[in-house]
Parts: structure tokens; sequence; C-alpha cells
DNA sequence: GGCTAATCGAGACGGTACGTCGCGTCTTATG
DNA sequence: CATAAGACGCGACGTACCGTCTCGATTAGCC
């Protein structure tokens, strides 16, 4: 059993305002530009404050995202029986939030607070594609016990080739790659998911 | 034709050195810990000197990546007349390199120089996917002409698949994909690109 | 006459706490470096506590020094008949505590509080002059009364020029003062301050 | 011989504008109220700029009062032929402006900057006293060989004396002191520095 | 015994200033 | 001109204390 808490208790409040302070400033400044002194003031709150509750710009991020106050949202996926079209639906929410300045923002922002590698970088990862990816990769067992995905599929590599593709979107410049849709994409996804007749095995 | 230049030449030692040291600060430090200061210590260069050539600390890195000081290197891709194979070949050997630390700490960087979206990140993008982005394009084109890859295959968005699976497993912590090889996306990447009886058309 | 007071009363135990606890504090660090939040947790006590029952740091250490916890202390001045050796003997007390690093350590701290010259400063001045200010008074005023002083003697300016010394003394740094002894000042006070055949008036 | 200086010289005029903007500070919200913020933003001048030349608060003031920006200010000490009352005139300048609250403040400050005792105030004793206490030893010298001093007088306790009160003075609060001219000690101080006959040996 | 009220240790709170670091620019003497 | 050195104004960093506040717990006097 835990300690009976001691002290004036943290205010609940100074959390949310901070978070929502951290969204805010990512959405209109990037991750980059998004300064802790912004952040708290923004928030109404002293610096220690913010420092008290995470220890990095980059753990505010992940928990903003994973309170919901920031990042790609989606609703649960589809379940009309064609798991293949179900998928496809699903996945096109998130590529079509492309087009959206800030979900580009906290992708990009996502992206950025991972590149140091650290201890932040792990927690992203769960908290970012977590969810969203055990809904993929429950999708993905479903259309391979209705037989609409091969038998031998990687669904590991699959949530991961799905993932990366966004990613990179969000990261290039618009100039190079927005204008592409989406569609080639899940095509070549989802033929690569598919049986054929005779290809199952021996195709390596 | 410019006229001929006048008082004391760029000392081109000065642009290596620069380079080297980016190069082995990237990898000591990451990009984020990398500094312009000790850009110019490390290389014995006065700042100016580094601003005098590039703009920026994410120019620095393009322009040691096009150097070929830094970052992930691979052979040109084979051409034994079995595309598919050479692709897998080929990509392979990037794939590879996600277990070398400092190939990742690379792309990590690369991703963070992107991040803010400017235009370094439109130079950084051409740089770095540009050549080996072509080789790919001209693989992919020849598979197609051969039969090998579907005729209607979205040649560029499978590029960006590869390369954001690629940038996906560089960023991502080590503990929760490395140990995952390449083989399953690359299985699903030529599933999804080789052409099967009746299904050229009408499958989206 | 006042209510008897309600509610749970003070611990006695905190105020010496908190007193002895300044006394170490303000010999360890000097009073600049004694913090309010160090005074409390060595005493073992909280902030509010503290603020409960002095306003300031000042206020505590004037505190402190009254309540004898801290401080230049001296016996009450000799009455042995000859006033001016017994104000040489008492006053010798005072000055031969400056070998003392603690007594000087308090005597720059009661300087630094009064510095500012707000209300502590005035707190300051009566509670550690006070005393010791009075008996000295009544000293040459007695020595006056006797004829061993002149008629004329201002001894406010005389009793200023004691307390200003000393404290001069010990803000000085010791390289530069603290090898002079006392007594060329004793000499020079104790000659000014008797009369002399025809010199008690006109002289100025 | 010295290195040739390399880099960008510094500028001069920062180093003005700084001890003018500690000056006014220290005037208008007295050392302990005044910033090293404050001082860099009303200098115009960046922190590292401030930190560069001086490493404290104390150590500006130091200079400031060297310099001539600061301080008590008086003219050299006037040359009659009488010692005494040339001594009087002028140590009257320094007395007198203890009822200029800026004068005050400064030696407020100067106390302030010399509490905690370390290398500041070795640096501040020797500065802020240093070359009026050369001209008054000089003084005193003088009236030694002119027969108007006591041939054994210490001439160090005299000019501690003097110092004391003054800084005594400065640091009580007005209503407990101000009142009082600075006559009655001028005259205990002179009584006690002029020879009288049979008295000169003995009297300890 | 229940109520009210003041105190206790603990520690969070909004602030301000600290002293440091890095930015990108500038200004020098030396090539 | 370019160079190495390094000062410059600026702004963010993460920390330390300020004096205030808010907890649960304690300890009294009063009904």
């Amino acid at each position: 059993m835990t300690a009976k808490q001691r002290g004036r208790p943290r205010n609940a409040q100074a959390d949310t305002a901070i978070l929502e302070a951290a969204r805010d400033l990512m959405a209109a400044e990037g991750y980059e530009r998004m300064t802790m002194e912004a952040i708290a003031a923004r928030a109404g709150v002293g610096k220690q404050t913010v420092y008290r509750r995470w220890p990095s710009k980059a753990a505010i991020v992940a928990e903003a995202v994973m309170a919901g106050h920031l990042g790609i949202r989606a609703e649960d996926p589809p379940r009309t029986g064609d798991v293949a079209a179900d998928l496809r639906d699903w996945l096109g929410q998130f590529f079509g939030q492309l087009g959206q300045p800030t979900a580009v923002a906290v992708i990009r922002g996502l992206a950025a607070a991972a590149t140091d590698g650290g201890a932040d970088a792990e927690q992203l990862y769960e908290r970012f594609t977590g969810p969203s990816r055990e809904q993929m990769l429950d999708l993905l067992r479903l259309g391979v016990e209705h037989g609409q995905f091969r038998t031998d599929l990687d669904i590991e590599a699959t949530a991961d080739a799905v993932a990366g593709t966004l990613l990179y979107r969000a990261l290039v410049p618009p100039s190079a790659v927005l204008d592409t849709d989406a569609a080639g994409f899940l095509d070549l996804l989802l033929l690569g998911m598919t049986p054929r007749a005779g290809l199952d095995e021996g195709d390596r």
C-alpha cells in the first residue's frame, strides 16, 4: 500500500492547462519553436510546475497525444465483414488528415521528439502508435482468419509499413509528395496482403 | 563566365574539416545536441567560416550526406535480369544498416532536420532520398516493362513506402522493432507489386 | 484582557529550533547565503511555521540576537569607581570578540540585514545596539558626573563612534585590519572624552 | 610581453553603460533589489556581457565606486596650515552627505556588498576607502609633524574610527540618528588627537 | 463527546532572478 | 577578400528561493 500523500496535492487543472497550451503552441509554432517558457506562460503556470510533471518537451508531447489533446484522431475501424474494404476506409482516414496542417505539425513534432532516441522516444512510440496499432493488428488478424489476407502475412511488418509511410509523407515537404493521394499506397499494400492461387508459398 | 574572384580564396580544407566534424558529432551526440559552435570548434575553424558556407545545421548535414561523409550507403542496384530479386537484394542493403548505430543516428538526424518543415527539409529530401530514389524508380520501371510488376503500379507510392518504412524503423526505439527483420516487409511489398491473373484491373 | 486563545497552541520548541537553526546557518553560510527554506528544513519545521512567527530573515536574526542565541555577548560593565578604566575594559570585551569568526559573521549579518533600510533595520538597530547602548550611555553619564569626562561630551556621538568602529572592523576584510588591536582606538576615544585645563570651552 | 589580443575587442562603451546603469539602479532601488538582469537591461546589453566583465553584483559596485560613477565624493582636503581645522572641514563634507538619500544608498550598498566576506569585500575595501583613506592619513601625519596632533597617535585607528562612524550613521535608520550632526563626533575625535600638557605619556 | 479553531509538517503554487549556453552577427588583427 | 578568435544582443535553459496556499493530522478550549 502506498504511503498517504503529504503536503498540498497537485492541481489537476494545471496538468490540462499545460497540455492544452502545448497543443496550441505545437500547432501555432511547431515543435522546435515551442519553448518550455511559452508553454508555462500560456498555461498561466510557473515553469517549475511544468518541470515537476514532465522532464522534457518530448514528454509533454507524449502525454498530450496520449491524453487526446493532440494528434491524429480516428474513429474505430468499421466492421462491415469485408476486412480489406474496412482497412482501406480506416487507413484512408489517417492519410486524409495529411492535408490538415495541424495534423502534419503534430506528426512532425512527434518525430522531432523521437529523434533523440532517449527514453522519451520509447514512450512516444508506445503512446502514439500504441492504440491505433492494436486496432490495426486486430483487423489484420481478422482478415487472415477470414481468408482475405495471406496466412503467412507478417502483420507487424504490415503495421510498420503503414506507420512509416504515414510518417514519411508528413515529413517530406508538401511540394514533393502531398499531391499524391493514398490510393496507390493502399493498393500496393492490399495486393501484397491478399492471397493468390499457387503463390502463397515459393515466392521468396 | 564569372569574373575572377579577388582576395584570399576560400580554404577547401575547411569545407571537409567542417563536414567531418559534423559527421563525428552527429554520431557522438545526435543531431539535436550537436551545435554549430561545437562543429566549428572541432573543425578548428571560426563560426563565420561555417556560416559563410552553409546557412544552417540542417544544410551542413545535407551536404555531409551528399558528400558521402555521412549516411546510408549502398552499391548500385544489381541487374541480374530478375528485377524482383534485384530489388529485394538492393533494399536489403538499406534495411541491413539499421543495425548500425551510426546509420540509425544519421537517419534520425535527417528526420530531425526535416521536422521544421522549412526550406532545409526540401533540400534534405532531395539530397537524401534523391539519388537512391532515382535508382529505385528506374528499377521499378524496368520491372514493369519486363512484366514482373503490375502495369498500374504507382511507382512513386512504392518508393515512398520503402523510404517511410526505413525511416520509421530508424526512429522507433530499438527494443520495439529492430529485431524484426526486413523480410516480412519486402514480401509484402513485392507481392503487392506483382501482377496476378484477372486481378490487375477492378480491384480497387 | 484578551480572551483565552482557542485552537492548538504554538509549539514553543519550534521557536528555539528555528533560532538555533538560524544561528548555525549564519555561522556556516553567512547571512546572504542563508535561506528561509534552509532554516525551516534544518529546524525540522514547515516554512509556514517560520513565517507565522517572523516576517523576514532579518527579523529572525534580530530575535536570535536578542534571545542570546547569536551575537556579541558581554558582561555587564564593571563599576570600580574609575569610569574610564571600566569603559576601556568593557569595550575591550567587544573588540576582543572580533577575533572570533562567528561573532564577525553575526555582525556582518546584522549589517546585511540592516542595509535594506526598511523596518527590519529599525528593529535590528534597537535590539542589537539597544541594551549595550543603554549600558554604555549610563557609564558615560556617570563619568561626566564624576568629572572624569568632559561636561559638554556628546554621549550619543560617542556611543555611535564605538558602535561604528566595531561594525567597520567586522566588515572590512581580515587581512586589512584585524591585526590592529583596539588600544589605539580606545586611547583616542578616552583622550577625546577627558577634560583638560582651559580647553573645555572655545575649542570648536 | 603579453600575447597580442585576438578576436573582437571588448566594447568600452558597454563598461560605462553597465556602471552607469548600476549607479542609477543602486540609487533607485537599493543594492539588494538591484538585479543583474535589470543592470543588463538598463545598459542595453546582454547578461553575458555583464558577466564577462564582473563576476558578481558586488564587483560591479566596487568598480563603479572606483570609476567615480558612484559613491561619496569629496574635494581634496584643504591645506590652510591649521591641520585640525582642515580635517574638520574635510570630514564635514563626508558627514554632510549623509543627508543625501543617494549617498546613503551607496554606502548601504557597499556595506551589503561587503557583508559576504569574500574576495569582493577585499576589493571593495580597497577601492572605496582607499583613495580617501590615503588623503586622510597624509593629513594626520602632517598634523603630527606640525605638533598639532599627539606624537603617539594611532593614525590607522583614527582613520578606522572615522570610516566606521560614517558607515554606522549611514546604516542605522534615519529616525534614530541622522538628526545628530557630526560636530559632537568631530569634537570627540579632535580632542582625542590633540596633545595636552603632561598627559602625552602615561595615560594608558 | 462533539464542535470549532488554530497549529503542525509537507509540499505545490505563480513568480522572479539566477548563471549558462547557443544562436547568428559583428569586429578586430593577421594572412 | 578570407580567416581564427571572440565579443555582441538576444532568448531559452533548468534551478533556487520567494512568500502564499492547501492538504491531512493534531491539539487545544468550549458547549
